[in-house]
RNA sequence: GUGGGCAUAGCUCAGUUGGUUAGAGUAUCAGGUUGUGGCCCUGAGGGUCGUGGGUUCAAAUCCCACUGCCCACCCCA
């Protein structure tokens, strides 16, 4: 038998009022921010990605999924978002449209990675992108944002961690402190840091090793080092969090994996989703658009994991899903009356009633239990004796009590059985 | 890419030291008198025991390989 891909999943029927929850709450709080929805193809040429996001970082290094078409052209199943919408944003030249723009998206994601809890190869994100603005306001305001998104699930073992790398002058003069300050003990160091140590020395303090984490401890911290503008900025996006009443922590480890960070950086966690707990992350990019090919324009975003917030949810038992239930299970009683009960149940979905009967020719029995399973609010009984007579019987299903009502008239009927 | 764990009905799992037609619960379907649900009762269908080899008179059970899934590392949402 064929099976789905490793690493992607199928979102079955009974897994679908929860993704249709989130979107919802997702599209609310966007529009109430005023954040336009954009899409982009699945797909974009590769070296958007690689130039985007970076050659040195793992996404581009041994994530993507990466393939040539039949004209021999290499293309990439977007492993994030960012680099498509600032794309967008530079084909479209939307800057000179609007000096601000302020986008959400809800998207698959696709990278090659192995399978664990809160991790898949096709995920879906949710997430923003405000470009054309350098103040801090729109910091604060994304992590408020995709706060106030996962506070609205229920959600309550979150920690909300912010950091700022500072612009890039700033960040090398630190990375050399850094070299400097490990230098001497870089033989004692794990062996992933060691190779962290020549490639992305910021990503030691990801670090989990315990000895790691100890010869980090009297390290310089990123945050003491910063250039003043930074400084500055990352005072209002505290200041700014505070009055708004979203508690976070300043992590002066966090570190993103993404090459093109500049200044606030943010991550939100939950403790409640396993190994892989980040549920959401960003920061600001002001030289990402540039980078790509536009005029030098400032942006920051965030992207949010979906499945990790779903998974979270159900560990936390914080989603309220009412059941699924339609309004009529109309029952044929005599067996030659299948065309009439089709098209009464036509009339009644024209009134907007949500409606099903027996396509199976099963007993009235089967049909009862079938309208219980559905938690049918009415069953109409089409047939019989009254029938004859111009009548059927509607049953209230949470009652059990029934009343005999006109066969002509069902407008009358669907708005009884709205109320 | 590396490490660990697990593969028996749609789902959750039993299956004794290898020994007859592989079980349970649940779900599905059909019944429990004339045309009526939930609870309850009865019955039915459904399995090449992940795949392929090997050992043996005999393998779901022992051995090997492969595949898949889960979890963790790396890294990220």
């Amino acid at each position: 038998m064929i099976k789905a891909i490793t690493g992607t999943k199928d979102i079955l029927p009974p897994e679908i009022p929860k993704w249709k929850l989130l979107e919802s709450i997702v599209n609310n709080v966007f529009k109430n921010f005023n954040y336009k929805e954009i899409r982009t193809p699945i797909f974009e040429e590769t070296s958007l990605f690689a130039r985007g996001i970076g050659e040195e970082t793992d996404i581009v290094g041994k994530e993507m999924y990466t393939f040539l078409d039949r004209s021999q052209t290499s293309v990439t199943l977007k492993p994030e978002m960012t680099a498509s919408v600032v794309r967008a944003f530079n084909e479209h030249s939307l800057g000179k449209l609007q000096s601000l723009n302020k986008f959400f998206y809800i998207s698959p994601m696709f990278r090659q990675e192995r399978p664990q809890a809160g991790r898949q190869r096709q995920f879906h994100q949710f997430g923003s992108e405000a470009i054309g603005g350098s103040s801090p306001l729109l910091d604060a305001e994304l992590i408020i944002i995709a706060y106030n998104i996962l506070k609205l699930l229920g959600l309550k073992d979150l920690t909300v961690k912010i950091n700022s790398l500072g612009v890039p002058q700033s960040r090398e003069k630190y990375k050399n402190l850094l070299r400097e300050f490990l230098s001497g003990s870089k033989n004692y160091l794990s062996e992933d840091s060691r190779k962290r140590f020549d490639q992305n020395i910021l990503r030691i303090f990801d670090s989990k090793v315990e000895s790691d984490q100890e010869i980090l401890k009297n390290a310089p911290l990123m945050i003491d080092y910063i250039d003043e503008e930074s400084k500055n900025d990352f005072e209002v996006v505290k200041n700014l969090l505070a009055e708004s009443k979203v508690p976070f922590e300043i992590d002066p480890k966090l570190v993103r994996g993404l090459d093109y960070y500049t200044k606030t950086t943010f991550e939100i966690v939950s403790g409640k989703v396993g190994s892989q707990s980040a549920l959401c992350g960003g920061g600001r990019y002001d030289l990402l658009v540039e980078q790509l090919g536009g005029a030098p324009t400032p942006g920051v975003g965030f992207a949010a994991g979906m499945e990790r917030i779903l998974l979270a949810c159900e560990n936390e038992n914080s989603l309220n899903i009412p059941k699924e239930e339609i309004d009529l299970y109309i029952i044929k009683i005599d067996k030659d009356l299948s065309s009439k009960v089709f098209e009464l149940s036509l009339n009644f979905r024209n009134d907007n009633l949500v409606v099903e009967f027996d396509y199976l020719d099963r007993s009235v029995k089967a049909q009862m239990r079938e309208a219980n399973k559905l938690n049918a609010k009415f069953v109409l009984f089409l047939g019989g004796d009254e029938y004859k007579s111009g009548k059927l019987n509607l049953k209230n299903m949470s009652t059990g009590e029934q009343q005999l009502v006109d066969v002509n008239n069902y407008h009358q009927l669907s708005e009884f059985i709205k109320k």
